[in-house]
DNA sequence: AAGTGGTCTAGACCACCGT
DNA sequence: CGGTGGTCTAGACCACTTC
Protein backbone atom coordinates (compact mmCIF):
# COMPACT_ATOMS: atom_id res chain seq x y z
CA UNK A 1 0.00 0.00 0.00
CA UNK A 2 1.44 3.38 -1.17
CA UNK A 3 1.51 5.80 1.55
CA UNK A 4 -1.00 8.50 1.10
CA UNK A 5 0.64 11.61 0.27
CA UNK A 6 1.89 9.28 -2.55
CA UNK A 7 -1.31 8.43 -4.18
CA UNK A 8 -2.51 12.20 -4.23
CA UNK A 9 0.59 13.22 -5.66
CA UNK A 10 -0.27 10.54 -8.72
CA UNK A 11 -3.96 11.77 -8.68
CA UNK A 12 -3.09 15.42 -8.77
CA UNK A 13 -0.07 14.62 -11.24
CA UNK A 14 -2.85 12.79 -13.48
CA UNK A 15 -5.05 16.31 -13.66
CA UNK A 16 -2.20 18.08 -14.47
CA UNK A 17 -1.58 15.57 -17.58
CA UNK A 18 -4.87 15.45 -18.48
CA UNK A 19 -5.55 19.48 -18.49
CA UNK A 20 -8.11 19.21 -15.65
CA UNK A 21 -6.52 22.89 -14.56
CA UNK A 22 -6.11 24.51 -17.81
CA UNK A 23 -8.75 26.75 -17.68
CA UNK A 24 -7.24 28.35 -14.27
CA UNK A 25 -3.54 27.27 -14.91
CA UNK A 26 -3.99 26.60 -11.00
CA UNK A 27 -4.66 24.08 -8.60
CA UNK A 28 -7.34 23.61 -6.10
CA UNK A 29 -6.36 25.15 -2.71
CA UNK A 30 -5.18 23.18 -0.21
CA UNK A 31 -7.75 23.04 2.12
CA UNK A 32 -9.44 21.68 -0.72
CA UNK A 33 -7.73 18.53 -1.79
CA UNK A 34 -7.85 17.97 2.05
CA UNK A 35 -11.46 17.46 2.05
CA UNK A 36 -11.10 15.79 -1.97
CA UNK A 37 -9.56 13.26 -0.84
CA UNK A 38 -9.97 12.82 3.29
CA UNK A 39 -6.27 13.63 4.66
CA UNK A 40 -4.94 16.20 6.68
CA UNK A 41 -3.80 19.71 4.93
CA UNK A 42 0.12 18.11 5.71
CA UNK A 43 -0.51 15.34 3.49
CA UNK A 44 -1.62 17.27 0.94
CA UNK A 45 1.23 20.15 1.20
CA UNK A 46 3.70 16.89 0.81
CA UNK A 47 1.91 15.86 -1.77
CA UNK A 48 2.31 19.13 -3.78
CA UNK A 49 5.55 19.02 -3.24
CA UNK A 50 6.26 16.06 -5.13
CA UNK A 51 5.17 18.00 -7.99
CA UNK A 52 7.11 20.55 -7.21
CA UNK A 53 10.38 19.22 -7.12
CA UNK A 54 9.39 17.31 -10.71
CA UNK A 55 8.73 20.84 -12.41
CA UNK A 56 5.01 20.50 -12.65
CA UNK A 57 3.92 23.42 -10.46
CA UNK A 58 5.31 26.21 -8.27
CA UNK A 59 3.65 27.69 -5.19
CA UNK A 60 2.91 31.41 -4.30
CA UNK A 61 2.31 32.00 -0.61
CA UNK A 62 -1.15 33.46 -0.20
CA UNK A 63 -1.89 33.09 -3.76
CA UNK A 64 -2.21 29.46 -4.71
CA UNK A 65 -0.22 26.88 -6.70
CA UNK A 66 0.22 27.51 -10.51
CA UNK A 67 1.26 25.28 -13.40
CA UNK A 68 4.33 25.84 -15.27
CA UNK A 69 3.85 25.99 -18.48
CA UNK A 70 7.55 25.14 -20.14
CA UNK A 71 7.20 21.47 -18.45
CA UNK A 72 7.83 19.27 -21.58
CA UNK A 73 9.87 19.86 -24.43
CA UNK A 74 11.53 16.52 -25.12
CA UNK A 75 14.06 16.90 -22.14
CA UNK A 76 15.61 14.43 -19.75
CA UNK A 77 14.20 15.37 -16.26
CA UNK A 78 16.84 14.94 -14.24
CA UNK A 79 14.59 14.41 -10.84
CA UNK A 80 13.47 11.23 -11.87
CA UNK A 81 16.03 8.20 -12.43
CA UNK A 82 15.06 6.16 -15.41
CA UNK A 83 14.56 9.26 -17.70
CA UNK A 84 14.24 8.41 -20.37
CA UNK A 85 11.64 5.41 -20.00
CA UNK A 86 9.69 8.00 -17.95
CA UNK A 87 9.65 11.09 -19.99
CA UNK A 88 9.64 9.69 -23.18
CA UNK A 89 6.78 7.30 -21.98
CA UNK A 90 5.09 8.71 -25.45
CA UNK A 91 7.78 7.85 -27.53
CA UNK A 92 9.90 4.46 -29.05
CA UNK A 93 12.48 3.77 -26.74
CA UNK A 94 14.51 0.73 -28.02
CA UNK A 95 17.88 -0.82 -26.66
CA UNK A 96 19.97 -2.53 -28.61
CA UNK A 97 22.42 -4.70 -26.56
CA UNK A 98 25.84 -4.42 -27.31
CA UNK A 99 27.31 -6.43 -24.66
CA UNK A 100 26.34 -8.49 -21.25
CA UNK A 101 28.31 -10.78 -19.88
CA UNK A 102 29.51 -11.54 -15.86
CA UNK A 103 33.12 -10.39 -14.94
CA UNK A 104 35.19 -9.89 -11.77
CA UNK A 105 35.79 -6.14 -10.72
CA UNK A 106 39.40 -4.79 -10.91
CA UNK A 107 40.45 -2.18 -8.64
CA UNK A 108 39.18 0.93 -10.34
CA UNK A 109 35.80 -0.76 -10.82
CA UNK A 110 36.01 -1.43 -6.98
CA UNK A 111 36.83 2.03 -6.04
CA UNK A 112 33.68 3.26 -8.12
CA UNK A 113 31.36 0.69 -6.89
CA UNK A 114 32.46 0.73 -2.72
CA UNK A 115 33.22 -3.36 -3.26
CA UNK A 116 36.59 -5.47 -3.45
CA UNK A 117 38.21 -6.09 -6.20
CA UNK A 118 37.41 -9.67 -7.27
CA UNK A 119 33.69 -9.50 -6.55
CA UNK A 120 31.41 -10.56 -9.33
CA UNK A 121 29.50 -8.01 -11.16
CA UNK A 122 26.63 -7.81 -14.57
CA UNK A 123 28.60 -5.42 -17.20
CA UNK A 124 25.99 -4.25 -19.37
CA UNK A 125 26.73 -1.96 -22.80
CA UNK A 126 23.42 -1.21 -24.09
CA UNK A 127 23.03 1.53 -27.51
CA UNK A 128 19.61 3.52 -26.57
CA UNK A 129 17.32 4.98 -29.40
CA UNK A 130 14.50 6.73 -29.12
CA UNK A 131 12.08 7.14 -32.10
CA UNK A 132 14.15 5.65 -34.45
CA UNK A 133 17.80 8.14 -33.12
CA UNK A 134 20.65 7.17 -31.69
CA UNK A 135 20.31 8.23 -27.87
CA UNK A 136 23.17 7.27 -25.93
CA UNK A 137 25.72 4.56 -25.25
CA UNK A 138 25.23 3.22 -21.79
CA UNK A 139 27.79 1.17 -20.36
CA UNK A 140 26.45 -0.13 -16.23
CA UNK A 141 28.08 -2.68 -13.46
CA UNK A 142 25.61 -3.85 -11.38
CA UNK A 143 27.38 -5.80 -7.84
CA UNK A 144 25.90 -9.55 -8.04
CA UNK A 145 25.94 -9.26 -4.16
CA UNK A 146 22.85 -6.82 -4.33
CA UNK A 147 21.32 -7.86 -7.61
CA UNK A 148 21.24 -11.30 -7.71
CA UNK A 149 20.08 -12.16 -11.68
CA UNK A 150 20.22 -10.51 -14.56
CA UNK A 151 19.54 -12.05 -18.12
CA UNK A 152 19.82 -10.85 -21.56
CA UNK A 153 16.33 -10.97 -22.06
CA UNK A 154 15.60 -8.27 -18.59
CA UNK A 155 18.75 -6.34 -20.23
CA UNK A 156 17.12 -5.72 -23.34
CA UNK A 157 14.34 -4.12 -21.54
CA UNK A 158 14.58 -1.89 -18.84
CA UNK A 159 16.54 -2.69 -15.92
CA UNK A 160 15.38 -0.65 -13.69
CA UNK A 161 11.97 -1.97 -14.03
CA UNK A 162 12.55 -5.58 -13.30
CA UNK A 163 14.91 -4.53 -10.07
CA UNK A 164 12.49 -2.39 -8.53
CA UNK A 165 9.00 -4.68 -9.18
CA UNK A 166 10.48 -8.07 -10.09
CA UNK A 167 13.43 -7.91 -7.37
CA UNK A 168 12.05 -5.94 -4.88
CA UNK A 169 15.01 -3.89 -4.67
CA UNK A 170 14.99 -0.81 -2.30
CA UNK A 171 16.94 1.50 -4.36
CA UNK A 172 17.11 4.32 -2.69
CA UNK A 173 19.49 7.56 -4.16
CA UNK A 174 21.83 8.20 -6.62
CA UNK A 175 24.77 10.68 -6.97
CA UNK A 176 25.19 11.72 -11.03
CA UNK A 177 28.36 14.02 -12.03
CA UNK A 178 27.49 15.42 -16.00
CA UNK A 179 30.41 16.67 -18.08
CA UNK A 180 31.33 17.14 -21.68
CA UNK A 181 34.00 15.35 -23.57
CA UNK A 182 35.41 14.05 -26.78
CA UNK A 183 33.65 11.13 -28.76
CA UNK A 184 35.56 8.38 -29.28
CA UNK A 185 35.49 6.77 -32.83
CA UNK A 186 33.98 3.75 -32.02
CA UNK A 187 30.86 5.74 -29.69
CA UNK A 188 30.96 7.88 -32.99
CA UNK A 189 30.07 4.98 -35.11
CA UNK A 190 27.44 3.95 -32.64
CA UNK A 191 25.72 7.57 -32.83
CA UNK A 192 25.87 8.15 -36.36
CA UNK A 193 28.26 11.27 -35.14
CA UNK A 194 31.94 12.34 -36.00
CA UNK A 195 35.20 11.23 -33.61
CA UNK A 196 36.12 14.10 -31.86
CA UNK A 197 32.39 15.19 -31.58
CA UNK A 198 31.53 16.62 -28.63
CA UNK A 199 29.66 14.18 -26.09
CA UNK A 200 27.37 14.82 -22.79
CA UNK A 201 28.58 12.14 -20.56
CA UNK A 202 26.78 11.30 -16.91
CA UNK A 203 28.21 9.26 -14.48
CA UNK A 204 25.75 7.10 -12.22
CA UNK A 205 26.39 5.54 -8.53
CA UNK A 206 22.81 4.31 -7.79
CA UNK A 207 22.91 2.81 -4.37
CA UNK A 208 20.16 1.05 -2.17
CA UNK A 209 18.36 2.49 0.59
CA UNK A 210 21.14 1.15 2.94
CA UNK A 211 23.63 3.20 1.53
CA UNK A 212 25.22 0.37 -0.76
CA UNK A 213 26.03 0.85 -4.45
CA UNK A 214 24.41 -1.68 -6.65
CA UNK A 215 25.16 0.26 -10.00
CA UNK A 216 27.75 1.85 -11.27
CA UNK A 217 27.24 3.75 -14.99
CA UNK A 218 28.16 5.85 -17.28
CA UNK A 219 26.15 7.56 -20.43
CA UNK A 220 27.40 8.75 -23.49
CA UNK A 221 24.68 10.88 -24.74
CA UNK A 222 24.12 12.33 -28.49
CA UNK A 223 24.92 15.97 -28.12
CA UNK A 224 22.09 16.72 -30.59
CA UNK A 225 19.41 14.84 -29.05
CA UNK A 226 19.72 14.98 -25.25
CA UNK A 227 19.14 17.80 -22.75
CA UNK A 228 19.28 17.58 -19.09
CA UNK A 229 16.56 19.55 -17.36
CA UNK A 230 16.99 20.22 -13.71
CA UNK A 231 14.29 22.23 -11.84
CA UNK A 232 15.53 24.04 -8.52
CA UNK A 233 13.37 25.20 -5.66
CA UNK A 234 15.53 28.09 -4.03
CA UNK A 235 13.72 27.24 -0.38
CA UNK A 236 16.32 26.04 1.79
CA UNK A 237 19.13 27.90 1.17
CA UNK B 1 14.24 35.86 10.98
CA UNK B 2 15.05 32.81 9.06
CA UNK B 3 12.41 29.74 9.65
CA UNK B 4 13.67 27.16 12.37
CA UNK B 5 13.94 24.55 10.36
CA UNK B 6 16.37 26.37 8.22
CA UNK B 7 17.93 27.66 11.56
CA UNK B 8 18.51 23.58 12.47
CA UNK B 9 19.44 22.91 9.19
CA UNK B 10 22.13 25.44 9.10
CA UNK B 11 23.68 24.09 12.29
CA UNK B 12 23.38 20.59 11.37
CA UNK B 13 25.10 21.01 8.37
CA UNK B 14 28.08 23.84 9.96
CA UNK B 15 28.54 20.16 12.42
CA UNK B 16 28.95 18.16 9.29
CA UNK B 17 31.34 20.39 7.52
CA UNK B 18 33.58 20.67 10.67
CA UNK B 19 33.70 17.23 11.04
CA UNK B 20 31.79 16.72 14.30
CA UNK B 21 30.03 13.38 13.25
CA UNK B 22 33.69 11.78 12.09
CA UNK B 23 33.53 9.39 14.76
CA UNK B 24 30.07 7.66 13.74
CA UNK B 25 29.68 8.96 10.32
CA UNK B 26 26.02 9.50 11.58
CA UNK B 27 24.13 12.74 12.85
CA UNK B 28 22.53 12.15 16.27
CA UNK B 29 18.58 10.80 16.07
CA UNK B 30 15.56 13.04 15.42
CA UNK B 31 14.96 13.19 19.00
CA UNK B 32 17.77 14.13 20.24
CA UNK B 33 17.97 17.36 17.85
CA UNK B 34 14.29 17.67 19.23
CA UNK B 35 15.42 17.98 22.47
CA UNK B 36 18.51 20.04 21.54
CA UNK B 37 17.34 22.88 19.51
CA UNK B 38 13.82 23.10 21.66
CA UNK B 39 11.35 22.18 18.53
CA UNK B 40 9.72 19.63 17.07
CA UNK B 41 10.16 16.46 15.51
CA UNK B 42 8.64 17.67 12.62
CA UNK B 43 11.03 20.89 12.19
CA UNK B 44 13.79 18.40 12.76
CA UNK B 45 12.46 16.20 9.90
CA UNK B 46 12.19 19.42 7.46
CA UNK B 47 16.12 20.59 8.41
CA UNK B 48 17.61 16.83 7.62
CA UNK B 49 15.71 16.68 4.16
CA UNK B 50 17.14 20.18 3.39
CA UNK B 51 20.38 18.29 4.08
CA UNK B 52 19.09 14.79 2.03
CA UNK B 53 18.78 17.43 -0.97
CA UNK B 54 22.10 18.79 -0.96
CA UNK B 55 23.47 15.83 -0.72
CA UNK B 56 25.20 15.44 2.42
CA UNK B 57 23.35 12.58 4.28
CA UNK B 58 21.15 9.76 3.62
CA UNK B 59 18.59 8.50 5.78
CA UNK B 60 17.79 4.80 6.85
CA UNK B 61 14.44 3.49 8.34
CA UNK B 62 14.89 2.12 11.57
CA UNK B 63 18.73 2.73 11.69
CA UNK B 64 19.95 6.58 11.45
CA UNK B 65 20.69 9.55 9.17
CA UNK B 66 23.78 8.57 7.97
CA UNK B 67 27.12 11.23 6.50
CA UNK B 68 28.03 10.98 2.90
CA UNK B 69 31.38 9.83 2.47
CA UNK B 70 32.32 11.30 -1.49
CA UNK B 71 30.14 14.38 -1.19
CA UNK B 72 32.57 17.00 -2.36
CA UNK B 73 35.53 16.71 -5.10
CA UNK B 74 35.38 20.17 -7.02
CA UNK B 75 32.04 19.27 -8.36
CA UNK B 76 29.55 21.97 -9.19
CA UNK B 77 26.04 21.01 -6.93
CA UNK B 78 22.92 21.39 -9.22
CA UNK B 79 20.97 22.27 -5.81
CA UNK B 80 21.87 25.53 -5.23
CA UNK B 81 22.10 28.34 -7.47
CA UNK B 82 24.73 30.04 -7.20
CA UNK B 83 26.95 27.15 -7.99
CA UNK B 84 30.47 28.12 -8.05
CA UNK B 85 30.33 31.04 -5.65
CA UNK B 86 29.24 28.16 -3.32
CA UNK B 87 30.68 25.36 -4.06
CA UNK B 88 34.20 26.96 -4.48
CA UNK B 89 33.77 28.98 -1.17
CA UNK B 90 37.48 27.65 0.12
CA UNK B 91 39.03 28.72 -3.64
CA UNK B 92 39.66 31.75 -6.03
CA UNK B 93 36.51 33.01 -7.95
CA UNK B 94 37.34 35.84 -9.91
CA UNK B 95 35.33 37.53 -12.64
CA UNK B 96 36.40 38.98 -15.77
CA UNK B 97 33.64 41.47 -16.89
CA UNK B 98 33.19 41.25 -20.75
CA UNK B 99 30.72 43.56 -21.31
CA UNK B 100 27.50 45.45 -19.85
CA UNK B 101 24.98 47.12 -21.09
CA UNK B 102 21.01 47.96 -20.96
CA UNK B 103 19.53 46.95 -24.19
CA UNK B 104 15.97 46.31 -25.30
CA UNK B 105 15.19 42.27 -26.06
CA UNK B 106 14.42 41.82 -29.41
CA UNK B 107 11.44 38.60 -30.00
CA UNK B 108 13.87 35.44 -29.30
CA UNK B 109 15.15 37.32 -25.93
CA UNK B 110 11.30 38.56 -25.44
CA UNK B 111 9.76 35.05 -25.70
CA UNK B 112 12.25 33.49 -23.62
CA UNK B 113 12.28 35.98 -20.57
CA UNK B 114 8.08 36.16 -20.69
CA UNK B 115 8.29 39.98 -21.61
CA UNK B 116 7.18 42.06 -24.12
CA UNK B 117 9.80 42.81 -27.28
CA UNK B 118 11.28 46.03 -26.33
CA UNK B 119 11.66 45.68 -22.33
CA UNK B 120 14.79 47.28 -20.81
CA UNK B 121 17.38 44.06 -20.20
CA UNK B 122 20.76 44.70 -18.58
CA UNK B 123 23.17 42.17 -20.86
CA UNK B 124 26.28 41.04 -18.51
CA UNK B 125 28.76 38.86 -20.34
CA UNK B 126 31.74 37.92 -17.90
CA UNK B 127 34.49 35.33 -17.87
CA UNK B 128 34.74 33.71 -14.73
CA UNK B 129 37.79 31.91 -13.05
CA UNK B 130 38.54 29.50 -10.47
CA UNK B 131 42.13 30.14 -8.73
CA UNK B 132 42.97 31.28 -11.96
CA UNK B 133 42.13 28.70 -14.22
CA UNK B 134 39.24 30.19 -16.60
CA UNK B 135 36.36 28.11 -15.91
CA UNK B 136 33.30 29.30 -18.37
CA UNK B 137 31.72 32.41 -20.18
CA UNK B 138 28.50 33.26 -18.60
CA UNK B 139 26.14 35.80 -20.72
CA UNK B 140 23.25 37.03 -18.33
CA UNK B 141 19.90 38.97 -19.28
CA UNK B 142 18.10 40.86 -16.21
CA UNK B 143 14.70 42.25 -16.51
CA UNK B 144 14.88 45.76 -15.64
CA UNK B 145 11.43 46.11 -14.51
CA UNK B 146 12.27 43.46 -12.01
CA UNK B 147 16.05 43.63 -11.40
CA UNK B 148 15.75 48.09 -10.76
CA UNK B 149 19.46 48.30 -10.76
CA UNK B 150 22.55 46.90 -11.75
CA UNK B 151 26.15 48.77 -12.38
CA UNK B 152 29.63 47.43 -13.00
CA UNK B 153 31.23 47.45 -9.79
CA UNK B 154 28.08 44.76 -8.37
CA UNK B 155 28.64 42.58 -11.78
CA UNK B 156 32.22 42.26 -10.80
CA UNK B 157 31.59 40.21 -7.44
CA UNK B 158 28.50 38.18 -7.64
CA UNK B 159 25.35 39.47 -8.58
CA UNK B 160 23.33 36.87 -6.70
CA UNK B 161 24.39 38.01 -3.65
CA UNK B 162 23.22 40.99 -4.55
CA UNK B 163 20.35 40.93 -5.70
CA UNK B 164 19.00 38.28 -2.61
CA UNK B 165 20.80 40.81 0.50
CA UNK B 166 20.62 44.17 -1.17
CA UNK B 167 18.08 44.53 -3.10
CA UNK B 168 15.84 41.92 -1.09
CA UNK B 169 14.74 40.30 -4.21
CA UNK B 170 12.19 37.40 -3.25
CA UNK B 171 13.83 34.59 -6.17
CA UNK B 172 12.01 31.27 -6.32
CA UNK B 173 12.56 28.56 -8.77
CA UNK B 174 14.81 28.11 -11.80
CA UNK B 175 15.07 25.74 -14.78
CA UNK B 176 18.44 24.54 -16.08
CA UNK B 177 18.62 22.66 -19.50
CA UNK B 178 22.16 21.49 -19.65
CA UNK B 179 23.86 20.15 -22.87
CA UNK B 180 27.15 19.98 -24.85
CA UNK B 181 27.94 21.44 -27.89
CA UNK B 182 31.09 22.85 -29.98
CA UNK B 183 32.81 25.65 -28.74
CA UNK B 184 33.46 28.78 -30.97
CA UNK B 185 36.40 30.21 -31.90
CA UNK B 186 35.83 33.25 -29.70
CA UNK B 187 34.68 31.19 -26.51
CA UNK B 188 37.76 28.81 -27.20
CA UNK B 189 40.02 31.93 -26.90
CA UNK B 190 38.45 33.29 -23.92
CA UNK B 191 38.42 29.29 -22.14
CA UNK B 192 42.28 28.48 -23.44
CA UNK B 193 40.88 25.31 -25.68
CA UNK B 194 40.31 25.23 -29.55
CA UNK B 195 37.39 25.27 -31.88
CA UNK B 196 35.38 22.80 -32.31
CA UNK B 197 36.11 21.56 -28.40
CA UNK B 198 33.09 20.10 -27.00
CA UNK B 199 31.75 22.64 -24.06
CA UNK B 200 29.08 21.83 -21.15
CA UNK B 201 26.49 24.18 -21.81
CA UNK B 202 23.36 25.76 -19.37
CA UNK B 203 20.74 27.56 -19.81
CA UNK B 204 19.24 29.02 -17.17
CA UNK B 205 15.82 30.47 -16.80
CA UNK B 206 15.34 32.08 -12.96
CA UNK B 207 11.81 32.97 -11.34
CA UNK B 208 10.59 35.21 -8.52
CA UNK B 209 8.68 33.58 -6.03
CA UNK B 210 5.62 34.66 -8.00
CA UNK B 211 6.73 33.36 -11.38
CA UNK B 212 7.80 35.66 -13.36
CA UNK B 213 11.39 35.34 -14.97
CA UNK B 214 13.67 38.14 -14.05
CA UNK B 215 17.40 36.70 -15.46
CA UNK B 216 17.48 34.42 -18.11
CA UNK B 217 21.49 33.12 -18.80
CA UNK B 218 23.75 31.24 -21.12
CA UNK B 219 26.94 29.47 -19.17
CA UNK B 220 29.52 27.46 -21.47
CA UNK B 221 31.71 25.67 -19.54
CA UNK B 222 35.09 24.65 -19.95
CA UNK B 223 34.63 20.76 -20.54
CA UNK B 224 38.51 19.99 -18.15
CA UNK B 225 37.57 21.93 -15.19
CA UNK B 226 33.50 21.97 -14.77
CA UNK B 227 31.41 18.67 -13.72
CA UNK B 228 27.82 19.33 -12.55
CA UNK B 229 26.60 16.71 -9.33
CA UNK B 230 23.12 16.07 -9.11
CA UNK B 231 21.96 14.11 -5.70
CA UNK B 232 18.89 12.11 -6.18
CA UNK B 233 16.60 11.17 -3.86
CA UNK B 234 14.55 8.18 -5.09
CA UNK B 235 11.41 8.33 -1.98
CA UNK B 236 8.50 10.30 -4.52
CA UNK B 237 7.95 8.41 -7.34
C1' DA C 1 -11.04 41.57 5.52
C1' DA C 2 -10.99 37.13 3.43
C1' DG C 3 -8.38 33.68 1.12
C1' DT C 4 -4.36 30.89 0.74
C1' DG C 5 0.13 29.15 1.43
C1' DG C 6 4.14 28.80 5.23
C1' DT C 7 5.64 27.45 9.83
C1' DC C 8 5.22 24.83 13.92
C1' DT C 9 3.51 21.89 17.53
C1' DA C 10 2.31 17.50 20.24
C1' DG C 11 1.24 13.31 19.82
C1' DA C 12 -0.13 8.72 17.73
C1' DC C 13 1.03 4.72 15.36
C1' DC C 14 3.62 2.04 11.83
C1' DA C 15 7.85 -0.15 9.58
C1' DC C 16 12.28 -1.41 9.75
C1' DC C 17 16.97 -2.26 11.93
C1' DG C 18 19.67 -3.97 15.23
C1' DT C 19 20.76 -6.81 19.46
C1' DC D 1 12.79 -6.42 21.93
C1' DG D 2 14.10 -1.28 22.07
C1' DG D 3 15.67 2.28 19.03
C1' DT D 4 14.92 4.98 15.08
C1' DG D 5 13.05 6.78 10.97
C1' DG D 6 8.30 7.11 8.12
C1' DT D 7 3.48 8.44 7.92
C1' DC D 8 -0.40 10.99 9.46
C1' DT D 9 -3.46 13.90 12.10
C1' DA D 10 -5.83 18.23 14.01
C1' DG D 11 -5.17 22.43 15.00
C1' DA D 12 -2.88 27.00 15.87
C1' DC D 13 -0.90 31.00 14.20
C1' DC D 14 1.78 33.78 10.77
C1' DA D 15 2.77 36.07 6.10
C1' DC D 16 1.41 37.32 1.89
C1' DT D 17 -1.94 38.30 -1.92
C1' DT D 18 -6.14 39.91 -3.48
C1' DC D 19 -10.07 42.57 -3.31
Amino acid sequence: MAPKYLQVAGQIESDIIHHVYQKTNKLLTEDEYAVKYQVSRNTVRKAIDILVNKGYVYQVQGSGVFIRNHHNRGHVNLERLQGVTNDFSDRLVENKLLDFKLIEADEDLAVNMGCKAGTSVYYVKRLRYVDGDPFSIETSYFNKDLVKYLDENIVKKSIYNYLRNDQKLAIGFADRIIGADYLTSEQADLLGLKANDPALVVDNTVCLTNGAIFDYSQSVHHFKHVKLLKVSNMKGS
